[in-house]
DNA sequence: ACCTTCCCATACGTGTGCGTATGGAAATTA
DNA sequence: TAATTTCCATACGCACACGTATGGGAAGGT
């Protein structure tokens, strides 16, 4: 019956899907409307369960939430930076990365989780520890750009104000002009 | 029994400020924890009051929600715009009002009305308008300074989501540092 | 074949929050 | 003073959502 021995994938791998698609759907509630929409029965009945496989799973809301809020910050970082192969040319690279973040539209479901987690000091802790990857990651962008250390933190405080106020306007422009604009504002802060 | 005539100052002095104490609770719960925490009976209860007060003043919660929203723009723009005596000198001018802005943690509620409104088509509206506002205050300031529509439009775009951003960051800085940060930000937009 | 474990369904209790119906006190008007 | 309007209290029905208790089917082990 063994033709190979080694681990044992269908039980541990279903289980884990099952709970990765509360997550998903987690996730995409909390995309679509806030965390007001990620409610269990809501939850469930987009996923074509019950409660029963909820509460298997998790042990209550709270925690659930706080997976989720991992599970965003994994998603997340992971997006943003373990992403492909981006120019080697210093300057080119910043322009890529920032282009990258606009037409993929990265960081579209922070409003919700900073609307959600502002006011809870220990998520807020989860969310600026993503601020300080993301935040780490475009300043040394701009160190190799030839910046000083000073002038890369500024920059990269800038960069990724700029992204983060981007997904709160209200006045949606077409793709072409975010890019304009994006480029426009790197091309400022890469000048001097 | 007229020794004055003209208006009839108690009933509806009286009438809004009951009326306007509800928007006040609402915006401040609103400020607090976001739209899922303006409830009618917790407002009721935070106010003295019950259920009755309300639905006197208003036709359902969905309707109170747009007169909050309305009451948020006001209050908004009002704050930002219709502000003291800044400086007469154009550059100067500029920083007095950035300064002003991250003193006075202007938009602070900003993370959650946005994360309400962002998928209410009708209210993004409202949000949008707010947006056009604020957006053209800061452009005249730029245009004043000399720059030209494209410069002033890109350095105003680069400043508001600049302050957006700043509310949504969960790193929370000194005032001094947050103040220095945000100079140094229009230093750089105010070269070239 | 039996037992155990995994995973989910069903059913229930409870709390909360919206909206309504109705009563009533105070102020205003006639 | 009688009537009306204004403003709010009380009480109720209802729907939703959390959490729990319990049952059961399917898969794997022995």
């Amino acid at each position: 019956m063994s033709t190979r021995g080694g681990e044992k994938p269908s039980k541990s791998v279903v289980d884990k899907q099952s709970k990765k698609s509360w997550l998903d759907a987690a996730l995409q509630a909390l995309a679509s409307g806030g965390i007001d929409q990620v409610r269990v029965e809501s939850l469930a009945k987009k996923l074509g369960v019950t409660k029963g496989s909820f509460y298997w799973h998790f042990k209550d809301r709270e925690q659930f939430l706080d997976e989720l809020l991992n599970f965003w910050a994994e998603q997340s970082t992971q997006a943003v930076i373990a992403n492909p192969n981006y120019p080697a040319e210093s300057k080119a690279r910043v322009k890529a990365v920032a282009e990258d973040i606009v037409r993929h539209d990265l960081g579209k479901m922070d409003p919700h989780i900073r609307s959600w987690t502002q006011y809870d000091k220990r998520r807020a802790r989860v969310v600026a520890k993503i601020d300080k990857v993301r935040f780490e990651f475009l300043r040394d962008l701009f160190l190799a750009a030839g910046f000083s250390m000073s002038g890369s933190d500024l920059r990269a405080q800038s960069l990724y104000r700029y992204v983060l106020g981007e997904q709160f306007i209200s006045v949606r422009e077409s793709m072409s002009q975010r890019l304009q604009r994006m480029q426009a504002h790197v091309d400022l802060l890469l000048q001097a």
